[in-house]
DNA sequence: CCATTGACGAAGA
DNA sequence: TTCTTCGCCAATG
């Protein structure tokens, strides 16, 4: 169970799955608001290692990372089969995740 | 305690 | 469509 609201974050962005992709809004609506979407990129920051970090990208479905290393997030989620266009955008449409696959009472 | 800053986002202009 | 403003909240000085 988590003890703070970034290790709820951080186990939310474990589900995604590889192809799949997030956004930092997404998250915070999945926690019923109790985050901001600006705070899920703080925790987003101090993420550990086992996060896919990578899955995560903003509400246009641009990338926020190439600040620290430029192209790694886009390499990344190309490996895993997302395609970007020119302005280094993906399509979220395409690739968002719908969401837990709720058989159980998971949220 | 106060001001500023983000890996943010929705609404207005 | 692009740019601004405002709300958001944890972290930092």
């Amino acid at each position: 169970m988590p003890t703070s609201p970034f290790e709820t974050v951080w186990n939310w962005v474990r589900r995604v799955p590889a192809g799949k992709v997030v956004s930092y809004g997404q998250i915070s609506k999945l926690m019923r608001g109790r985050l901001s979407a600006a705070a899920v990129g703080w925790a987003m920051r101090g993420a550990p290692p086992d996060v896919p970090w990578h899955r995560v990208v903003n509400s246009r479905g641009a990338l926020s990372t190439d600040r620290e290393r430029p192209g790694l997030q886009r390499r990344l989620l190309e490996q895993e089969g997302i395609r970007f266009d020119d302005a280094d955008t993906l399509d979220l449409a395409r690739h968002a995740w719908r969401g837990p696959t709720r058989t159980k009472k998971a949220r």
